[in-house]
DNA sequence: TATTGTTATACTCTATAACTATA
DNA sequence: TATAGTTATAGAGTATAACAATA
């Protein structure tokens, strides 16, 4: 009789495998994302919303809908952010139920000082060779088209 | 006189231009960890326990530096994980300050679960050519080596 | 004295439901 | 009626500091 397999099965075809070591990467950066924060002055939420908020002033539920959250958490997230003097809530005439986010020039220096932070390479991609991280970039250009 | 750039500059180095476009997909995945935990029942950081934990008892220090957290953090986690009866806490008789983390055989079920739904491979990998599968296994395999 | 886990505290994040003011 | 934002509520994650039991 054949050995039976108590173990859960290993990897097989290529796409498990890519993923495999891909989310473990991805796993890995709890510790980067606690290190931008930190760099930054601000939790990690309120680092988000830095990161995605462009000049355009945006509607707070489309702020919700940036970070793929209830439109419930904005209104906190929003009064902890102008609290600090990053964002400012502006009417909108046309619509007066609807209010806009908008960065604040404090919010914006610091938001230019977070996409400078993001841009850095991270540790384990900076290791790389030249030719792989230029192999890396296509492959990914590819996956994210 | 020549003109001044007044926006950030772009990417310019292969490090730089590959690691823009892993953040970007890196950033996308905040869906893929709440369907993650939606499918497991499971709270995002119960889930992550119930992830790196394994068959070995393990210490509560011990699981909050898995986590990459405080260890008075473990005791809450643990308390809802033993609610859930999916852990329980087991006294080490050679030092009676540590207890052990041990998963139950439910905690241990839905972990082989939660290992399952993680090996599947993300839509934005699996839709890529198996030569680019292949050649991302090999560049991640010497990155994270 | 040092260490393990716990508790107390404070802040933050998150979703659901009910509410308000507009439309 | 429907929508944008708020509030109330409840549960959960997070770090710091102080504490009890043990080493």
């Amino acid at each position: 009789m054949m050995q039976t397999v108590t173990t859960l099965a290993p990897p097989r075809t290529a796409a498990e495998r890519a993923w495999g070591l891909l989310f473990q990467f991805v796993m890995s950066l709890d510790v980067y994302w606690d290190e931008l924060s930190e760099e930054l002055g601000l939790p990690t939420s309120q680092a988000h919303a830095l990161i995605v908020l462009t000049d355009a002033p945006v509607p707070m539920s489309h702020l919700a809908g940036l970070m793929h959250c209830d439109a419930s958490n904005v209104t906190g997230l929003v009064d902890r952010l102008e609290q600090r003097g990053l964002v400012e809530r502006r009417p909108t005439p046309s619509d007066r139920r609807v209010k806009l986010v908008a960065l604040t020039s404090k919010g914006r220096r610091l938001r230019d000082q977070a996409l400078v932070l993001v841009a850095r390479p991270h540790p384990t991609i900076a290791a790389l060779s030249a030719a792989d991280q230029k192999t890396l970039h296509e492959i990914l250009r590819r996956a994210l088209s």
